[in-house]
DNA sequence: GTCATTTCTTGACGGATCGTCAAAGAACGC
DNA sequence: GCGTTCTTTGACGATCCGTCAAGAAATGAC
């Protein structure tokens, strides 16, 4: 599996190929099918171990003793170290996407990919549920928390979708970790979750996060991402400007429905 | 490239393959390899024309005669109706996305990819710009509207990605869908973008751009969802119980910052 | 109408790679 | 030392991509 995960970071899924593997090894090709039923089995175990180990990441961000709020942030700030150093990953699990792969893996390995990554999700919701019961995020009735985690669940996805894709106009020089971590602190105020971006340094939260939880690996972090709001050097602005302006809020509505 | 795109829907790619093609049309192999570089070529002019598509899809939901934030709803269901017309959409452009294939595409198409991809975009940035300039989002110094448009993009590409997998719990029964339309309420809620969500009325105007955008398309989404909040009837529900509550929300803040 | 030239079309072929399996080899039991 | 069982092997069949020399068709000159 070591030979196959430095192959495939080396040449990518179509440039390996299993004659490689096995003479790289020091077993045969047969040898090789014994233990993986295919190609894609393959890549599918490398996966697995690869989502095991962002739930040990996960698990490991939502130990942070603070507010729920401040370790959902530490579960973005764990999924930056996980992708920095298993740069692997996406790739891997963007292979047993295309249709029709899954029927190429192993059953018994299908079952732990899919346990894999229900478990790696679970503190994270957990961590949510957490914050309804304390009463930091209040979910309107007929909704429940899967939707809260959802929005977060998907901007992770399709943030990592995105960086692995050539960028297109108009994202060229954009610096796409600052605007993720902006736009979970949006979305989690859309949400009323307490405390909201303006009443907590999230900045100092980042730091606290690092220093306690990550010492040893945020360094893989140094010159990705500042930690801190474009424009400023502390939680300052959001206090300053961004807060809900519920004053506001009551006046403009359906009178401007209709514009020409 | 219709015979291509019928043999990629009904068996996939790795299950498509270029004699097939041949065979099926009129021609010989030789000849459809006159036309693309390679299956990945092929797959890629596919993948283009229905950019070309979503894109079409992108303009014609802006041109709602609505606030900024009401059209972005409107793109918001344009996509909806574009993904059930062209299920074979995400399909190619992940194909697209695995490593090293762009390599094999000439440059051409690439080209004409990236463009297309570009030009689909343009549309949602330039409502947004449009908003920020009415005065209906203020961004903070510092930042740009590409941000905000990352949020949905991303939330976008995401919710594609996630439903193209087999579900894993927690999300095994959820109506993604509607989860969607909800996190970019929640987002926008969070960007402070005019009207709220409790300020206006978007059941409302999802019937209208339904009705007044596509006429013609609405059909396909019916019985998929609803565009009515769970559990209630009309806009009754966000005005009452989720709006931002500014008042308490200058009050729970740092001192409750460490907890044991 | 005929022949030369250019353009288009073809499908057999080479090459690459996946996954199998009969045979060789190693380990084990007695 | 011998038979049995388990493990390993790499040659092989099968699939499929992309090419290209040869053939067919179209075009043009006279």
């Amino acid at each position: 599996m070591s030979i196959a995960r430095r192959l495939f970071m080396e040449r990518g899924y179509l440039g390996m190929n299993m004659d490689q593997i096995a003479e790289a090894s020091e077993y045969s090709k047969g040898t090789v099918y014994g233990h993986f039923a295919s190609k894609e089995d393959l890549v599918a175990a490398i996966c697995t171990d690869n989502i095991r180990t962002r739930g040990d990441y996960f698990q490991r961000a939502t130990s942070f003793s603070g507010r729920p709020r401040e370790r959902l942030m530490a579960v973005g700030i764990s999924d930056q170290i996980f992708v920095r150093k298993h740069p692997d990953h996406f790739a891997t699990e963007h292979v047993l996407n295309i249709g029709s792969v899954y029927d190429r893996i192993s059953e018994q390995r299908q079952n732990a990919f899919f346990s894999a990554k229900s478990a790696a999700i679970s503190p994270i919701q957990a961590v949510i549920e957490e914050a309804v019961s304390r009463g930091d995020l209040i979910m309107p009735e007929g909704q429940d928390s899967c939707q809260t985690m959802y929005g977060l669940w998907t901007q992770s996805v399709g943030h990592h979708a995105v960086v692995a894709q050539p960028k297109v106009p108009p994202f060229e020089q954009a610096d796409l970790d600052t605007y993720l971590w902006y736009n979970y602190q949006r979305l989690l105020d859309g949400y009323l979750f307490r405390p909201l971006s303006h009443e907590l340094d999230y900045n100092e939260s980042r730091r606290r996060i690092l220093d306690e939880v990550f010492p040893e690996e945020q360094h893989v972090l140094s010159g990705v991402w500042a930690g801190e709001w474009p424009g400023t050097t502390s939680g300052e602005h959001q206090s300053g400007e961004n807060r809900p302006a519920a004053n506001q809020s009551r006046e403009a509505g359906h009178e401007e429905h209709h514009r020409s």
